[in-house]
DNA sequence: GCTCATGTTCCCCT
DNA sequence: CAGGGGAACATGAG
């Protein structure tokens, strides 16, 4: 599920801990906590959560607790006395409820640092509801290879993921196997547009719509029609991934 | 039993 | 070095 929208929706979330007492760390999976330990932050106070990309940062004391969600990760605020759900990996126990990390497929994990975060996230681009027009330029403009490839990769821009990259193609009326450096200016611009929108539009949902009018409505269906044409839509693998595609709006 | 899954990383090619 | 393909990771859901 995770990608900018769902991590933004994980981040308010969060805000319930914000300048609570961490009275306690369980940790009921350890191979999820990748780095540093709960002790470190046992009696500190969340500070505001951020996010960037597909990261969360909740800084705690002087220390950072640093989460990604993978594919199957979320964020869950309860009563203390409220029951645990079995995927519940690491519970951040506060002082008036407990924030829960759950993950089913334990991709990702929960890092907590006093260190630099990139040396845990790695380098990552401008986070995607920050780039204007000019900046989504300059980063496509020396990029090679094909776009859909180009807007997961989280070294360029940071947030977008499998479904959002498809939306934004679709939106922009890009092939998702265009090759960048043969993309025009208005195509680029389109691009961006569609990105712009798409982020702004999710974010209040805290996912991308799976609405009437949207890629992402459409994608899942038996035999999913495009909601602007109404032509079959394609479903094939590109950048390495399950890519859903309108054969007549998206022309090579 | 089989296929597929909203993410990332590593290895091997070109 | 940049990019692409494929596998691996772990655990379901259909």
């Amino acid at each position: 599920m995770p990608e900018l929208p769902d991590v933004e929706g994980f981040r308010r979330l969060a805000r319930e801990a914000a300048g609570r007492r961490i009275e306690g760390v369980d940790v009921l999976d350890g191979t999820l906590l990748r780095g540093g330990r709960g002790s470190t932050i046992v009696g500190e106070r969340f500070g505001d959560p951020r996010r960037h990309g597909k990261w969360l940062i909740f800084p705690a004391g002087d220390a950072e607790v640093l989460m990604h969600f993978g594919m199957t990760g979320r964020l869950d605020w309860g009563r203390r006395d409220s029951g645990r759900h079995r995927h519940d990996r690491i519970v951040f126990v506060c002082r008036g409820g407990e924030l829960r990390y759950r993950n089913m497929r334990k991709f990702g994990g929960v890092w907590i640092s006093k260190r630099g975060r990139e040396r845990v996230t790695g380098p990552l681009g401008p986070d995607a509801a920050e780039v204007d027009c000019g900046r989504f330029h300059d980063l496509l403009g020396r990029r090679r290879g094909g776009i859909k490839a180009a807007l997961m990769d989280q070294k360029l821009i940071a947030g977008l993921g499998n479904l959002m990259v498809d939306e934004v193609a679709w939106r922009a009326r890009v092939n998702p196997r265009a090759q960048v450096a043969r993309l025009s200016r208005r195509r680029i611009d389109r691009l961006w547009e569609a990105m712009d929108e798409v982020v702004r539009d999710s974010v209040p949902t805290g996912r991308v719509p799976p609405a009437e009018g949207w890629l992402t409505g459409a994608r899942d269906a038996r035999e999913p029609t495009c909601p602007r044409c109404g032509m079959r839509l394609r479903r094939t693998t590109v950048a390495g991934r399950t890519t859903v595609w309108c054969p007549r709006c998206q022309r090579r």
